[in-house]
DNA sequence: TGGTAAATGTCTGGAACCAGACCATTGACG
DNA sequence: CGTCAATGGTCTGGTTCCAGACATTTACCA
């Protein structure tokens, strides 16, 4: 037999690293991914830390670097709570090559994970026997996005993408969905918002749904193949 | 447009919970997936420390958990160290039921994300330029499950399946797969090694590499779906 | 036979993190 | 116009976790 199965993979690490600094990267990939639209809160902080799995200093510590970064406004007393100020600015010149600069060679990863974690959603919620409601999310998700103006594209894009992940009902799916996505927001945030390619995204995604709908796992995994690869093969040309 | 867009995955769990702990859980999988075959040792306190991302004291806490249940003996000295002496025993009848209580209701959750991960490495790696030593790994790998007796069987058939994973390049997929395998490794553990199930898992292990040999990412994913849905469709018949 | 390298074993001080109790502020609503 | 519930703000004591220095053990090897 062939001695050295180092199976390395096996010790890779059991935790991120500091949890304040663990905190605010997730609170602030939350708010660039939109989980929060600008002008709403996050959840209260005794709520939040218990989700986080964090203390509530840990969290309060995470939330103050944020209000000093400017992401967020706090306010005391009932019906307080952090909001979100943070507006994602138009991408400038330049925004695209920095962001592909700071992944440095982490970009395949990434691209290569993304597509296999969203690829295996969707052909899972094809394959499903989706609720009535379920599906009903999924439909208003997609008319959200199509329904979004220049500032809120990318936020809506997201929250449809994730709902397909969501509904898997595979936790563990949707974590590493939206793992993904937090790894890469950075860059898609840093593409100008076109209208010949949001148009050419809204075909896509309809493809999508429409596969879910009538349960046809590989046109819906043919289909999110498509869409991603758009995306990864415009950013795969920066690294030339 | 429609207001609660709670995308919840965003607030999940930032830290797994307790250091010691966990690491007892990685090292114990890391044991009963075969990273480390029985008679070998664990990587030195130090390195491993290093690796896992923990101090040297708690993972010295872990380890004397570990061996004061019997799976690994400590020898101090040069070559001395953690060595394994756990024989993962033959299941026995009822031990598959008890993982799958043990699992609950996760169990869809973690058959959904591996089918999802482990097809979408495979495709990965067949559409990727191999390296002649990557191809010569896998064949090895290959090789090595079929040459296992019944013992060996479970610990080589792991490390093809990650070899898979591990040679897309892509360490966030090669950790979700692990990931998956992790969490569905007692189940696996739970089931008999019989001869047929062996033959059979040889022609799609084969029909799995000639895929990637060929560079056929649709018949590469078609393989492996193939092959864990033999498995899956096992597992969830036991939930009835 | 003794030296040495590589490993585990032990200790200390400090940093990070936590749980929970309590205080302060605020806006809605009766 | 006062009450109160929900929220952020603060404090205390304790636990976990860490980094690094130092001690001990052991097998190889000159």
């Amino acid at each position: 037999m062939s001695p050295p199965e180092k199976v390395d993979v096996a010790f890779r690490p059991v935790r991120a690293g500091n949890a304040f600094e663990e905190t605010v990267e997730r609170l602030l990939q939350a708010i660039k991914l939109g989980a929060v639209a600008p002008g709403d809160r996050l959840p209260p902080e005794r709520d939040l830390a218990s989700r986080l799995g964090i203390s509530r200093v840990t969290l309060r510590e995470a939330i103050r670097a944020l209000q000093e970064s400017g992401y967020v406004e706090v306010r005391r007393g009932r019906y307080g709570g952090a909001f979100v100020v943070y507006q994602a600015p138009r991408p400038a010149r330049g925004d695209l090559e920095r962001a592909i600069a700071d992944l440095g060679d982490r970009l395949g990863d990434v691209l290569t994970f993304r597509m296999a974690v969203e690829c295996g959603a969707a052909e899972a919620l094809a394959s499903a026997d989706l609720s009535p409601e379920a599906l009903e999310t999924l439909e208003r998700r997609l008319a959200d996005v199509n329904a979004a103006g220049p500032d809120d594209y990318r936020r809506l894009d997201t929250a449809f993408h994730l709902a397909i992940a969501e509904l898997t009902g595979s936790t563990l799916l949707a974590g590493a969905c939206a793992d993904a996505r937090l790894r890469i927001t950075d860059l898609l945030n840093a593409i100008p918002v076109l209208r010949r390619n949001i148009d050419h995204a809204a075909v896509q995604h309809e493809a999508i749904v429409s596969a879910i709908r009538r349960r046809d796992p590989r046109a819906a995994r043919r289909a999110v193949r498509e869409h991603l690869e758009g995306t990864a093969a415009l950013l795969r040309g920066f690294l030339a």
